[in-house]
DNA sequence: TCAAAATAATGACTTTCAGTCAGCAAAATC
DNA sequence: GATTTTGCTGACTGAAAGTCATTATTTTGA
């Protein structure tokens, strides 16, 4: 009898409904004005049902996150696959995240609300129940960004495209910190510099990519 | 008569005060969860009358980063008084902002806040008032630090300590962005980091800034 | 010196919104 | 088809931002 197994998918569907409405509402008006009478009216729900999917606004806004992070993640997989050896890996990698950044704008700033807070996993381990906490999901989510690019660094040393005076784990670390900083200095301010500099953001991305690349590149 | 001047004296100060108490009540509870009527008993005045001083809760968070801009670029004065050429100066820079962010860390998140926010200076010139807007003023302020930072690297292009191919502008943006995404992921997973793979933060920054300092500096 | 005018401060009140819960509806089970 | 279990509802509660009519204080000028 299969009831209870499509009980649960529905119950999985209905989650999924409630996180698109979700974005829906929190993407137009922004999460601090959206409010969850606009996601209950905008699921065709009732306030009440929400809470019995998500504990809190928060936990739902998390629920992005986590989307939100599986799509930068696909996305870095797509992008590398044509790559050949270490560095063209991580080149590609930083473009795709740029890429992530125009293309995914609410995502991507829902990533950064995620950076911008501190979460003590240790502190929350420690609180029962934690194996299905979304906040640490999404802290392990975002941590194969870092060992997938450290690995891609450990390659290109190996196969000579990067040089070899690096530590990869902390270099990755970096690289992953700067590249978050400035892309959110450029979606942020960027329009600003725009209008009083006059330059493309494009260009100005591509040539901090080039920089950094030759950064890591084994010099000749 | 010299009345209305020192009503003006005993208004500013009064807003310091006011600033003062808010400082106590956000950094210790948090912005989100710290309360108006918290900075009211904190300041021994009521509620109405923080409204008489400042617009909105908001605002009031802005008086508080615009100290923290204020702080920042001290800090920064002081440290670069005793580099003598380009790189020295930026280098010494860029330890004074790690330096910030650990001596000042409630200052350092007001700033990320700052930097986590659109801030469409051209959108609020629109708005009537514009010149007292306190956002204006953070903008203008935080420019600054981009501003000085490119001199510094023309100095280093000219006295010859930093490589000539590069773009003083860009690079300014560059470094500003990049830093500040760096001490944010520091700041806030770098617990965790240390926790499991039990590396000092110090040693990570200061393995950064030697990266970096060896990306800008000129190639013998 | 004191009354009128101007300025400053107050706190009870309004509004908005996250989160709750007692009760109703639908579906599963026997 | 009666009973239990599961799912859904929306009126309600509490908290906190922001307002405003009233009160208190200070300045002014006769």
């Amino acid at each position: 009898m299969g009831t209870s197994e499509r009980r649960e998918r529905e119950k999985q569907q209905r989650k999924q409904d409630i996180i698109n409405a979700a974005e829906k509402v929190f993407f137009s008006k922004g999460y601090d004005l959206a409010t969850m009478d606009d996601v209950a009216h905008e699921s065709e729900l009732s306030k009440g049902t929400l809470y019995l999917y998500f504990k809190s606004k928060e936990e739902l806004y998390f629920a992005i996150i986590l989307r939100a992070m599986k799509v930068l993640h696909d996305e870095f997989d797509k992008t590398v696959v044509g790559a050949k050896n270490g560095i063209d890996k991580v080149r590609s990698k930083g473009i795709a995240y740029i890429r992530f950044s125009r293309n995914y704008p609410n995502y991507f700033n829902a990533l950064l609300y995620y950076e911008s807070m501190k979460i003590d996993v240790e502190k929350i381990r420690k609180e029962y129940n934690y194996q299905d906490d979304i906040r640490v999901a999404a802290f392990h989510e975002s941590d194969k960004t870092t060992e997938k690019l450290a690995e891609y660094i450990q390659e290109g040393i190996e196969d000579g495209s990067i040089r070899d005076d690096i530590d990869p784990q902390k270099i990755a670390f970096f690289l992953w910190g700067a590249s978050t900083g400035l892309l959110q200095l450029t979606s942020h301010k960027g329009h600003c510099i725009n209008k009083v500099h006059n330059v493309d953001i494009d260009e100005y991305m591509e040539y901090f990519m080039d920089f950094l690349g030759k950064c890591l590149q084994k010099q000749k």
